[in-house]
DNA sequence: GACACGTGGCG
DNA sequence: TCGCCAAGTGT
């Protein structure tokens, strides 16, 4: 018979043994810079580590303190964000940075209270940086944490609700060791990033195999527990290439807003055009998208064919676009959010994923 | 609590 | 092929 106690004491032991003989040797692993660690953190949101590795480098070789973040065009810090997703990510590292630097005398809080309130920075991230850079014994639950748990001591609850993840904070702070704080955080993941995966977890060379209740019981394979996700919605737009379809001439680019999804980002002109692929014929198409950009630019052009169709599905939309192709019949000084750009010059904007594929397959 | 907010990898 | 998902936060 083993008690309650037992079961997390062997658990904290076990893992930190594994971690200490196992642990990856990551980019962030090699600092202890509060700086550092929290722009790591910031990235590895909601994306791979084989992603944000080179993402890291690029960044702190360009931004290596909080002060030259702090002092950087924030349309450089997107730049070097592109590609990686969750933009507003990056403009409120920078927010929060500036925020370090003013009010903080440029060191990154070492405390719940201050550093929780930065932007960008929910309970995970406090819980991650305070105890990875500053040892604070501090819960950082993750859905990697979320996994380990709930497998672990068989918790059956959507962990989806607010009242799980305030019992996973309440196992770690029961288990974290506070000499070890962020060690035992960061085991935590890496058991469940190498180890207890969310498909065909490795349970046979798992540290903790011995006392985890969901593989005892046979439910490793149901948890966690979660509500299914919905399905992105459908939309569709028509994107317009005006000017040159070749590498050297230039083509009209125009900045999205800056609140709400891709912000700040650039793009091509397009629009949304209705609930299905057959509202409209080719030619209405085409000159729907020949007014819009009249009425945006003043700029008069005629169409010059189909070029392509492209998707993309972001979290919570799918967009199904048809981009054409159009000459200039008549030139209009541009508003401050459109631009004439080569190819060559793409370099100093910051485009989402879609129409750097849509730009880039215009190449060759 | 629910939804907005990106992207790429994997079985 | 395609749904799931990866070190979440803001509103």
């Amino acid at each position: 018979m083993t008690t309650a106690l037992e079961k997390k004491q062997y658990f904290v032991h076990s893992l930190l043994a594994w971690f200490r003989a196992y642990q990856r040797d990551l980019p962030w692993r090699r600092t202890k810079d509060p700086y550092r660690i929290w722009v790591s953190e910031i990235m590895l949101q909601q994306t791979r580590v084989d992603t944000v590795i080179p993402y890291y480098e690029r960044f702190l070789e360009r931004f290596p303190t909080v002060e030259a973040l702090a002092d950087a065009p924030e349309e450089e810090v997107l730049k070097l964000w592109e590609g990686l997703g969750y933009y507003s990510r990056a403009r409120n590292l920078q927010s929060a940075v500036r925020e370090v630097r003013d009010t903080y005398n440029g060191v990154v809080p070492d405390d719940r209270q201050h550093f929780s309130s930065l932007k960008g920075v929910g309970p995970y991230t406090t819980g991650a940086v305070l105890s990875i850079a500053y040892n604070r014994p501090e819960p950082a639950v993750d859905g990697n944490v979320m996994r380990v748990l709930s497998r672990y001591f068989l918790i059956e609850e959507d962990i989806m609700k607010g009242s799980t993840r305030a019992h996973m904070e309440h196992l770690i702070r029961e288990m974290i060791p506070h000499d070890a704080a962020g060690d035992f955080n960061q085991a935590l993941m890496e058991l469940g990033a190498l180890i207890c995966t969310p498909k065909s977890p490795q349970c046979l060379v798992c540290p903790v195999m011995e006392q985890c209740t969901g593989r005892l019981e046979g439910k490793e394979e149901q948890l966690p527990i979660k509500k299914k996700a919905k399905a992105p919605r459908p939309e569709y737009r028509i994107a317009a290439m005006v000017g040159s379809v070749e590498g050297e001439k230039p083509f009209l680019i125009r900045q999205r807003s800056g609140q709400g999804l891709l912000a700040n980002m650039w793009e091509l002109p397009h629009m949304e055009y209705g609930k299905g692929m057959e509202e409209l014929s080719e030619a209405g198409e085409q000159e729907a998208l020949a007014r819009h950009i009249q009425a945006e630019t003043g700029l008069i052009v005629k169409p010059h064919g189909f070029l392509m169709n492209a998707e993309h599905t972001f979290s919570h939309i799918h967009w199904n676009m048809k981009v054409y192709a159009f000459e200039i019949v008549q030139q209009h000084p541009l508003p401050d959010h459109y631009r004439w750009i080569r190819k060559e010059e793409m370099q100093h904007f910051a485009f989402p994923n879609i129409f750097l594929r849509i730009i880039g397959a215009r190449q060759s």
